[in-house]
DNA sequence: TATAAAGTCTATAATTTTTATAGGGTTTAT
DNA sequence: ATAAACCCTATAAAAATTATAGACTTTATA
């Protein structure tokens, strides 16, 4: 399951795809339409930004704006971004790779293989959906 | 990721799936092959036996062994057992549902509809493999 | 130029989940 | 009888997640 942290960026995400044309949008206007904390939103829309998905403009009158396209935010990277590995193992985590301590010799491990080939598939399937899909279905 | 717990339950699948044929096995060796504590493991191969993939003899020589054909143990149900629901949000689990408190209407969100589509697909990735395809990577 | 609005940043508190341990009970082979 | 082994429930410890706090900076505008 995603953490709360990355179903609200989703969300957040969303907001401000479909807010795209009306120039800045508040943290507040967000946190209120999804009941969502506003001090726990200020902290993901900030890491949002940091990692080049969201411009700001401070002061008032200031906001939050999309400065990527929909179809270039896929669902892997906002989950890579606030949840961390998408592999189901650290043994075959690309992103997050760390060994796995029960295990001797991962070149002979069983699970190793399999949970390799299920992270790749995963991944197809996390890199193909983007926020655009999500859009569409609003 | 997958908790400890599920990837112990994997360790000890695989490991019950490769002393088939030599009656049971005792949780202090499946504990001592992957450095697994044993206290630990007895509560996760207590919950395989009572999901139906394992069976176990009380008493002195008693131990553990696999009831069911490694083909028939998906990674989905194990990791349905111990760790939950394979959906990424509460609102699309086919077995463990929640509503999200942030969404007004379930049927409107495009996260909700995203999200199901990755889920029948991750699904259909997690139903595919099974135990034997571990055993055969060992 | 004072003020209020809005994002920035770091630290910490509260809560929940995961991981691990403890210990007495029951069964069974010898 | 005894020792080996699983059974079961409760609880403790640790880690991760979720939430809050508060001081700081920037900016529009009256």
């Amino acid at each position: 399951m995603l953490s709360k942290k990355t179903k609200y960026a989703l969300h957040a995400l969303t907001y401000l795809g479909k807010h795209k044309d009306e120039g800045t949008v508040l943290i507040h206007d967000i946190a209120e339409e999804h009941g969502i904390s506003h001090k726990f939103l200020e902290n993901i829309l900030l890491e949002l930004r940091k990692a080049g998905y969201l411009g700001s403009k401070k002061g008032k009158g200031g906001g939050y704006y999309l400065i990527k396209e929909p179809k270039d935010i896929p669902l892997s990277r906002v989950i890579r971004l606030l949840d961390g590995p998408i592999a189901l193992l650290p043994c075959v985590s690309l992103n997050y790779y760390e060994p796995c301590a029960e295990c001797k010799d991962e070149t002979q491990c069983g699970i190793n293989k399999v949970m390799a080939q299920v992270r790749d598939e995963t991944l197809k399937i996390l890199e193909n959906k983007t926020l655009e899909d999500i859009l569409q279905g609003e």
